[in-house]
DNA sequence: TGGTTGACTGAATTGGAATTTTGGTCATTG
DNA sequence: CAATGACCAAAATTCCAATTCAGTCAACCA
């Protein structure tokens, strides 16, 4: 295992668990099995560090996402395909949440930004996805960057907020939602004659 | 003007433009023109007058949306209505953004409980409609509970969060946005067949 | 001698004592 | 006797000394 490696496992390791602040580039170090001056070989900063991780954790996701979708499914299959591969990822986007709560707490910038820069890509990759869906007309013509947000927040509340105050949503519960949500839509079909 | 309500009127001033932490009583008692000691004769704290503001606003807001509903309309041609007098509200409602920003960057317990049971109003107030919407047949069956959560977070959403890195929506785009995402769906109808 | 170390530095953060502000009370007053 | 504002205890804020930590670099091997 190359020592540039040995330091991405070890800084994942204690960012995922004590996030950005409560983490020293000494820990990361001694859990590295090398010395502080060491990572300064391979990595210019703290936060270089940390964005390589949030860079690495968001390729990892996507490329698991993408080894899920199939060219012959529509858009609405491969939305559920994707979405169940994520919450497949628990253990893995833990980070995030982990990062927001200690925005939440204690207002760390570099957690904030890495996270605005995670936000973006995560919404670029949507949008995109979007955009094709929207070009096979698959999906109605809608602006892509706003409904990428909308669905990126509302999976984010739904798996980190609605636990607040109930009982967390099952994997199945949430993808089932999302379906119904924004594929098809609140309305009931039987009643497409009141539309104006 | 009763006294009572001038002091309520001064408390809605002062929460609204410093928010919680930064009010004094002293504060809102010059603006009612009053003396500190005398608020205390119509409410017993100072969490106990925010709490009333808050309490009215809540209320004055629900007059105004249900003043808005049509009978005979239904339900997502009133939910259209009643968004678009919520967006008019924007004067008043930029209460509970100014409180959520304090929460943010200080924490504010007062505040925070606050807004936590205004969240909560503002869901029972949209279950309660949803579930109508579903009993007369408008909606499709789902969870209000969490539709409505739903539904309140994505408006915070777009309306608090959209604008930090974009244009902000209009509020015809938004009325728009929401009858697409959620009456609708995404899914084009054309392509309706489809469906597995 | 090239790669690694860990003592070192200055900037940032923390802890907590001293000081100020403020929510809430109540004897006094007009 | 309704309203006031001086007063009190508690909470918040301000300092400042002590500590922590990111990043450097002279010394040290292998």
């Amino acid at each position: 295992m190359e020592l540039r490696e040995k330091i991405e496992a070890a800084a994942t390791h204690a960012f995922s668990e004590f996030g950005y602040k409560a983490t020293t580039m000494e820990q990361v170090a001694r859990l590295a099995g090398i010395s502080k001056g060491a990572i300064y070989i391979h990595f210019p900063s703290k936060e270089a560090l940390f964005g390589n991780m949030l860079q690495q954790l968001i390729v990892r996701l996507r490329e698991a996402v993408e080894a899920e979708l199939r060219e012959d499914a529509d858009f609405f299959d491969n939305l559920e395909r994707g979405l169940r591969r994520v919450v497949a990822f628990r253990k893995e986007h833990a980070v995030f949440a982990k990062l927001a709560q200690e925005v939440r707490q204690f207002g760390t910038e570099p957690a904030r930004s890495g996270l605005r820069q995670v936000e973006r890509s995560i919404v670029d990759y949507l949008k995109g996805y979007l955009e094709r869906g929207i070009a096979e007309g698959d999906v109605r013509t809608c602006d892509p960057e706003v409904v990428a947000f909308v669905l990126l927040r509302t999976y984010t509340a739904l798996v980190n907020d609605w636990a607040d105050a109930h009982e967390p949503l099952s994997n199945e519960s949430l993808i089932a939602l999302f379906h119904q949500l924004f594929a098809d839509g609140l309305r009931n079909p039987s009643k497409m004659a009141k539309i104006r």
